[in-house]
RNA sequence: UGGGCUGUAGCCAAGCCGGUAAGGCACCAGACUUUGACUCUGGCAUUGCGCAGGUUCGAGUCCUGCCAGCCCAGCCA
């Protein structure tokens, strides 16, 4: 991976380090258990974590389980797993959960209310939602803002015992109901919500909102920099406000970043649970969802996810990065990295008519051609073949290099064939190819000096295996990627009327020189899955998938 | 219409105190090639950095005024 570049919020840190405002740096990632990871998280994580790092500081996962009806333990589990695949190792400040500090949330409450700094209120939503003003209108201040401290107190007390039904009253702070930003008119800091809680159980019926709970979870986390997006821009003020008035010793301070958005590409967690609770997708790992575990089952790495963060860049401005990024990402990974296995997909039966109808050899073919230390294994050859329907044109384009009739091309490493002959089905269908091999070339280089362009996959009939793969389109992906909006948007996804409709195009088998049970994954011309680049074209590095299964 | 933020090539993105537009992806051309991959070479913002003025010997960088986009009116996060 790359260094981190230079950003605002490295030279906020540079700058804090230098005043000496802070000693060491503490991060955190603070997703909400109610859905699972996804490409987009990987940014907010990787800011989080590496700033941390860079620093030698501390980073901690912390779950931000303020709202019960929306969590779930089941989502806790999957976070924790894919953040430690994904960064390859558990982070290092430990794993926390916002709910464990419901009772330091309680007193500090307590505290405002006894400083005259927070009210209970007994608006009900509907009414506060009237008395809030608009954006061009300052809202009135509610009927119970002046109410005693007393009084508060007890009817907060109220609150927490349970006397009161969910909706009813809410412990608000007391600002501005005049301020410009909407989220300083007198904010809700606690509602009542009678549910159980993942964590806690029953043990709470009131429940602390995020503009309150976060900023005390991480001052008592001891968390320097808060490192978000920027839709939390506008709530930073409400944030310094939590942390001054409950006086923490050590002030953490709130940082905005620019959400990553890639084109082609839903990363709305609402939307892909509708995916997966309406059965659209066949769950969050469906290989057709930009979720990091579905990430992970179409062999993409922690690293070349990391990389794609990384070169996407860090900055306030709005973006949407092309999709072809990411794949260069693995591409130029996997082509260092990956083991090679020549492989036929949709398979046309070649015959090498001078070869002997018993004789089989073997080829030494190269695990992976750009990485020496790879070696070779033992390919087996034979008469009868498969080789791919697509690498055979009887009426080629310009620039043809595959086979053709009366043409020579190289099968890779082993001989160079020649078309001599097509043969046709009933229904015209071609069934056969026959050709004749360069015997005396073998896998050499021609002696008499001439060249042959083409190079193409095959396998051995007879021992050729099913390797059982599939392909799948991308999520927005149809026929032509280049055919969908980039900011193709998830109503045109689900329009059935709409070209960008969900399509997943499932090759059930192939037939490849692996061992019986082997389970591996294709790159189209390095691409996964979808290629954008070469449509048609098929290169074929073939990636065992137990090369990088999640565990 | 109030407030906050953002605006550098098709897409990201450097550009610190003003000194004469990094890099990557994508794309194009060529070389190499037993994966049309990889690699390599060259080309890719013709005083141009949202627009218009101004200051200056000189401005993407400073000033003024506009314009455009995003976010905010949940007892969501």
């Amino acid at each position: 991976m790359s260094e981190t570049g230079s950003n605002f919020i490295l030279e906020a840190i540079e700058a804090d380090l230098a005043a000496d405002r802070v000693r060491a740096i503490c991060t955190r990632f603070p997703p909400e258990p109610n859905g699972y990871l996804h490409i987009g998280s990987a940014k907010a994580i990787w800011i989080n974590y590496s700033m941390a790092k860079k620093y030698q500081g501390v980073f901690n996962l912390r779950f931000d389980d303020t709202n019960p009806v929306r969590e779930d333990e089941e989502y806790v589990q999957a976070i924790e797993q894919d953040i430690r695949w994904l960064l390859g190792e558990a982070p290092n400040g430990g794993v926390f959960y916002g709910s464990d500090y419901f009772d330091q949330c309680y007193e500090y409450a307590v505290r405002l209310i006894r400083d005259g700094k927070a009210y209970v209120c007994d608006l009900s939503a509907d009414e506060l939602r009237q008395t809030r003003g608009t954006l061009v209108e300052p809202g009135q201040n509610s009927p119970y803002r002046d109410r005693g401290v007393e009084e508060n107190l007890g009817l907060f007390e109220g609150m927490k015992s349970g006397l009161y039904p969910n909706g009813s009253r809410t412990l608000r702070a007391k600002i501005d109901m005049a301020s410009p930003n909407m989220n300083l008119r007198d904010p809700a800091l606690y509602r009542i919500l009678h549910a159980e809680h993942h964590r806690q159980g029953d043990k709470w019926c009131i429940y602390p909102l995020y503009d309150y709970a976060h900023p005390i979870q991480d001052a008592i986390e001891g968390v320097t920099h808060s490192l978000c997006s920027i839709e939390f821009e506008n709530h930073r003020p409400l944030y310094d406000w939590v942390v001054n008035n409950i006086d923490f010793a050590q002030k953490p301070h709130q940082y905005e970043f620019a959400r990553l958005n890639v084109t082609h590409t839903v990363m709305s967690k609402r939307y892909l649970r509708e995916l997966v609770e309406t059965g659209r997708v066949d769950g969050w790992d469906d290989p057709r969802m930009p979720t990091l575990c579905a990430l992970r089952r179409r062999g993409y790495t922690p690293t070349a996810i990391l990389e794609f963060v990384q070169r996407a860049g860090i900055s306030k401005t709005y973006s949407l990065v092309d999709l072809r990024l990411l794949e260069y990402c693995v591409r130029e990974e996997l082509n260092r990295t990956a083991p090679r296995r020549i492989a036929v997909l949709d398979p046309i039966r070649l015959t090498i008519t001078n070869y002997p109808q018993d004789k089989t050899e073997t080829f030494p073919l190269s695990n992976n051609p750009v990485d020496p230390e790879s070696g070779t294994r033992e390919v087996m050859f034979s008469r009868e073949l498969f080789v791919e329907r697509a690498d055979f044109s009887e009426t080629p384009p310009p620039k043809w290099q595959r086979l053709k009739p009366g043409g020579e091309v190289r099968l890779m490493g082993s001989y160079i064939i020649r078309c001599d002959e097509v043969v046709r089905g009933p229904d015209g269908e071609i069934t056969e190819l026959r050709c004749t091999a360069d015997l005396e070339t073998g896998n050499k280089t021609p002696a008499d000096g001439r060249k042959v362009r083409g190079t193409i996959h095959w396998v051995s009939a007879a021992h050729a295996v099913d390797g059982g793969a599939f392909l799948y389109d991308n999520l927005f992906t149809l026929e032509n990627v280049n055919d969908v909006p980039e900011d193709a948007n998830y109503m045109d996804f689900l329009n059935p009327d709409s070209r960008t409709v969900l399509s997943a195009c499932k090759l059930e088998a192939a037939l490849a020189d692996t061992r019986p049970g082997d389970r591996f994954q294709f790159v189209r011309n390095g691409y996964f899955c979808a290629d954008t680049k070469h449509p048609g074209m098929f290169n074929r590095i073939v990636v065992l998938k137990d090369s990088f299964s999640a565990e």
